[in-house]
DNA sequence: ACCCAGGAAATTC
DNA sequence: GAATTTCATGGG
């Protein structure tokens, strides 16, 4: 008998959309449409069957926690509209890949992620991610494994870290752990504390800047005020919006931010000079 | 061989 | 201070 947690009347969600557009790096899709993952220490799949979402192999006392992740408590609807009266593009981007939502990933998790998605790409980051997991995370009893906490990382060197092949990355994962760890960078205190300062805090480790904190920030705190500009974004906001700055997209130009990456990425001739 | 990838640090001008 | 180079690694 297998155990599983049922969402119904989900709207404004698509798995591939949402857990493959890069903004986490643990989901390999099924060859059933589900899709395998580990978050919180725990594997599950995830399914959607119309607007029913399933999470398998998740028990009823962690409704919340997935109720959560998914940001089921968030009307995306009508944030989509509300933000595509900023500009005609944007309601195409949004009307492109409707449903996109952002996670909340684990605050740790994504400041790392972010860390190696530096001058990198998305299928070599996960890459990097897997080994990272299974090198030095804890073994799952289904043989999955979690993703490593910072204690666990601190206790590790740049050296120690070479087999994940990150390269120059590796002394920026070993400062981000060892900051987290002994209390320097206060992650919790980031999701709630003036904006301005919660980027200053996560920048005082080696290796993160505006970019990676405003994604640890979007994807880990759940800031979605954020709009990280990656090289992507640059050239969406130098073709496609002229002019404009994150500040005019709103209390929700993260959201805005990851239609417009989607739409860019999965449109690059927008960007070809003719 | 060269260029690029969800950048940031180190160096140079 | 602002502009350029370097940093590992892998794919096209």
């Amino acid at each position: 008998m297998k155990k599983f947690l049922k969402f119904e009347n989900v709207t404004d969600l698509d798995l591939a959309q949402t857990l493959d557009c890069g903004q986490s790096f643990r989901w390999v899709e099924r060859e059933d449409g589900g899709f395998d993952g580990v978050a919180f220490n725990r594997s599950v799949t995830v399914r959607l069957d119309g607007t029913d979402l399933y999470i398998e192999n998740a028990d009823e006392s962690d409704r919340e926690l997935w109720h959560s992740y998914f940001d089921l408590g968030l009307d995306y609807g009508k944030i989509r509209e509300e933000i595509s009266a900023i500009h005609p593009i944007l309601a195409d981007a949004a009307k492109y890949a409707p449903g996109i939502r952002i996670l909340r990933q684990e605050p740790y998790e994504a400041l790392c992620t972010f860390i190696i998605s530096q001058n990198n790409n998305i299928k070599r980051i996960k890459g990097i991610v897997q080994r990272l997991c299974e090198q030095f995370g804890d073994r799952l009893p289904d043989g999955t494994y979690a993703f490593p906490d910072a204690e666990k990382m601190a206790s590790l060197t740049a050296d120690d870290l070479a087999p994940l092949r990150a390269g120059f990355r590796n002394r920026y994962l070993v400062d981000a752990a060892r900051k987290v760890a002994d209390g320097d960078v206060d992650l919790e205190k980031c999701r709630s504390c003036d904006y301005d300062e919660a980027r200053r805090e996560l920048m005082q480790i080696t290796g993160v800047g505006v970019k990676v904190a405003d994604c640890a920030l979007l994807f880990g705190l759940h800031r979605i005020e954020a709009f990280p500009l990656d090289v992507w974004m640059k050239r969406a906001m130098a073709t496609l919006f002229p002019g404009m700055t994150p500040g005019d997209f709103g209390q929700y130009a993260g959201i805005a931010q990851q239609y417009i990456f989607h739409y860019s990425r999965m449109n690059p001739k927008l960007f070809e000079q003719t």
